[in-house]
DNA sequence: GTATCATATGAACACATACTCATATATTCA
DNA sequence: TGAATATATGAGTATGTGTTCATATGATAC
């Protein structure tokens, strides 16, 4: 089976998204590069917290991190990302409706 | 905040694709409707694990069925599904050139 | 009826994961 | 240099999840 790799990339790809903190997060980065407070505060969490799962959007590869001063600004890593969330958006509104 | 079950909505959405079992189902599905004998085999899964993940998606709405004789025919709820899987499998194989 | 096939379900277990708390690192300012 | 601020990280813990195994349900054939 030479898909199972692509099978595991693409869980994984969902899977980052698969955390209602993680994917505020992103919503939040959504519109636009912020710091770890005030992406903290957007999600409602903890630094601490926002920290830990901002880790793993970076080592999936969601999101990149740049140095200002004593902030670490993180940033949408692509389009694939945000048009991922804008569908599933889309089918969540649907479906709420229903 | 009003969002919050907008979130967790979504992010419901993205865990029913974020395991790699249930993708394999799903991905086996796009291709057309499918009894649990078959879909386990495609996802190389025993016929339980399917029909405890069939459930799951069943739960969540991603898929139906209908009784067709001994068997019970899984089908893909709505394009949704189709489409967000296929922008995934984009991201993915993008990811993979890098 | 019973035997058989297809699927579903519950319990149990192993493993993953998201948080908190404490501590470490890095930058700026005095 | 040392204090303060911003972020990261490790350990510990509680909760969630995917599988297996055993058993139950439902349909068909005899």
């Amino acid at each position: 089976m030479e898909n199972q790799k692509a099978w595991e990339a693409m869980a994984q790809m969902f899977a980052a998204l698969s955390d209602p903190t993680r994917l505020k997060l992103v919503g939040a980065l959504m519109d636009g590069p912020k710091c770890v407070h005030e992406l903290s505060e957007l999600a409602g969490i903890s630094e601490s917290a926002a920290s830990h799962q901002l880790r793993t959007l970076r080592l999936l590869r969601l999101v990149t991190h740049q140095r200002q001063g004593q902030h670490i600004i993180y940033t949408l890593n692509d389009d694939h990302v945000y048009r991922l969330v804008e569908q599933a958006r889309d089918h969540a509104l649907e479906e709420s409706h229903e």
